[in-house]
DNA sequence: TTCATTGCAAATTATTTGCATTTGA
DNA sequence: TCAAATGCAAATAATTTGCAATGAA
């Protein structure tokens, strides 16, 4: 494990991490995390995962985004699967709130362009879309809403 | 004004708005729009800026971002400085933690990729860079850090 | 052994809400 | 006049922190 930098190899810290592995693209809260890391590990406190987390986040291990829905949410890292850091980004339904993740390396221009633009040095980039998937696009229309 | 939809025009709610208007670009909290307010109108209640703040976004006046430190902040929608509604982003430095506008239209390409490719309807997007900015860059240099 | 880590409870902080009062239309 | 909007204080809810106890190295 990566934690060989100094840092303890607990096991609420394994827990954390198979609990956010097996649930790849789901953005799950400290709260969501909570409840299933008890399962195996009842006398876990919510502390633990919140501060677990923010180790993580900082090992870039987990990822985490904002649904603006009033809590953080996170999810394992990209680069957790492969090699090279692959990013993706996030499609946000308005209407079920359901999220979709979406591959992509697109913004490599984008981000080059700004280096040469403005002289801001682009380590990373986060987006997201806001819309309507394509059941809620159907069921309204079928609604004729 | 817009307001013409059966909301009253009070002055609270114009204050918040010229704040916002004369702090373009500044990515206010409710607490700082709070303060100034008060300068003009000490007898304003938190709570009503919270609600107007609401009541702006809703009506697309003003726009909300979360830079990740705690509090979520506002500025003055784009729209309100013409007709067609320019997106503009932000390059966030890790260092100094200065926020930079970025105008662009470059995603309209990848938001109609995306409508092909997943049946997505995108309505809006939001994009933050991370990074390093020109001074901060500078700096690093010059100490050798 | 020994310091990092944990669990618990209390503290903090941003935001929301209930309600009586005020105010714009 | 009268519903909409406000100010205040109390309520919520997510996250952080102090501290004594625990556990990995």
């Amino acid at each position: 494990m990566l934690k060989e930098k100094g840092l303890k190899v607990t096991n609420q810290r394994l827990l954390v991490l198979e609990v956010l592995a097996e649930h790849r693209d789901q953005h799950m809260t400290a709260e969501d995390i909570y409840d299933l890391v008890k399962e195996d590990y009842p006398e876990i406190g919510l502390a633990t995962i919140y501060r677990t987390l923010q180790l993580l986040l900082k090992m870039q291990l987990v990822d985490r985004i904002n649904l603006d829905d009033g809590c953080v949410r996170y999810e394992i890292g990209d680069l957790f699967e492969g090699e090279i850091k692959h990013h993706h980004h996030h499609l946000i339904c308005k209407t079920c709130g359901r999220v979709f993740p979406f591959r992509d390396d697109l913004l490599d221009g984008l981000e080059r362009h700004i280096e040469q633009a403005t002289g801001f040095h682009v380590l990373d980039h986060e987006l997201k879309f806001y819309g309507q998937c394509r059941e809620c696009m159907k069921k309204e229309n079928n609604g004729c809403v």
